[in-house]
DNA sequence: CGTGCACTTGATTGAAGTCAAGCGCTGTGG
DNA sequence: CCACAGCGCTTGACTTCAATCAAGTGCACG
């Protein structure tokens, strides 16, 4: 309920719209370590999240998983190419720990969208800032070093270093188990 | 003209439609060198491009520049944070070639995004592809070494590889230009 | 109690960065 | 018309960051 205010805070709308839209979600809960999506399914829904932690992943070419993402509290579990283009996704979602959430089926996110135009502006907006997220991340994958990209998730999403097994923050940060382990001595001295 | 029908093709548009959103663009050129864009500047126009070559780029904290992308024929040159979040680039894009291209105000974009459902979706599916490619690239920098992150390239947009100066290249795979250079030799033999 | 998982540590290797010099164009001004 | 400055690219010598391989510790849990 809460969370959804927050998740929705940048749209404008009103009070009605608020409710018309939240009326959709359903709260579930999701037990440490299920899976919200899987390669090669059918993404028919998101989530808002009200608390826990997910990862999203994919497998590399010599099947190694890769964290693409991490999602906490506010933020959405989605994956936008399956629900938008009707494909099967190429990631995997799971839960770090228990989860609670808000889901709401893509049928009623897509009659939302045409009905609220501030809701369509929302997700515009929404779409818009991943694009942002990303490209900061990739420019910081190619300007900082390990270390650096490391404290600066450290100071960003302390919950994730604080949750996820450095196994999953590892390949987050683009490097090995066994360097993540060294820069956090070095870090502690 | 063409290219038009192209950029908008995964759009489901009537004809008129399709006449009502071409209308809004204007054709322009643009010398090689000339920038469309300049970082701290407000983007109120995007581009389709129809034939030559542009560059992105943002400039790191120590002052280096970073090739975040090429916009090439049939692709747009946009700044979408700018443009929809209404705030100052960070980006810069300049021609690298001569370029021909199809301009539309974001105002009038803006119009026709409300005024046409499919056009909306048109949007939506867009900026869903954005994140995609983003995404791959992503990955791509952590799982593949630079040799293949040229080859891949190399394959996918050869007249990048053609037209755009090494050193440009190089930041875009996230490389120094020395060892660009030394990759070239290397599979030239 | 022991098997497995999360993490650490050491030794070595390797990919790419840094610094620096050099080559071949192009373009411009004396 | 030549001189030389600047740019794009190459090459060599050396360094460095992170990967790899391998062993070991501590803890949770069946």
């Amino acid at each position: 309920m809460g969370i959804l205010r927050q998740v929705y805070k940048n749209a404008v709308l009103t009070e009605t719209e608020f409710r018309i839209i939240s009326d959709k979600h359903t709260l579930i809960t999701i037990p440490k370590g299920q899976f919200l999506l899987s390669e090669s399914q059918y993404s028919k829904e998101y989530y808002c999240i009200e608390t826990g932690l997910l990862r999203a992943y994919v497998i590399d070419f010599n099947g190694h998983e890769i964290t693409t993402n991490f999602i906490g509290e506010g933020e959405l579990a989605i994956d936008v190419t399956s629900l938008f283009h009707r494909l099967p996704a190429k990631e995997n979602v799971h839960a770090l720990t228990d989860v609670k959430a808000w889901k709401i089926e893509f049928d009623h996110f897509q009659e939302l969208y045409h009905q609220i135009p501030n809701f369509n502006e929302w997700g515009r907006a929404w779409m818009a800032q991943q694009l942002v997220d990303l490209k900061e991340k990739s420019t910081a994958m190619i300007t900082r070093s390990a270390k650096e990209r490391y404290l600066q998730l450290l100071e960003k999403s302390p919950q994730i270093i604080k949750h996820a097994p450095l196994k999953y923050i590892a390949t987050y940060l683009g490097i090995t188990d066994t360097s993540l382990s060294r820069i956090r001595k070095e870090i502690s001295t």
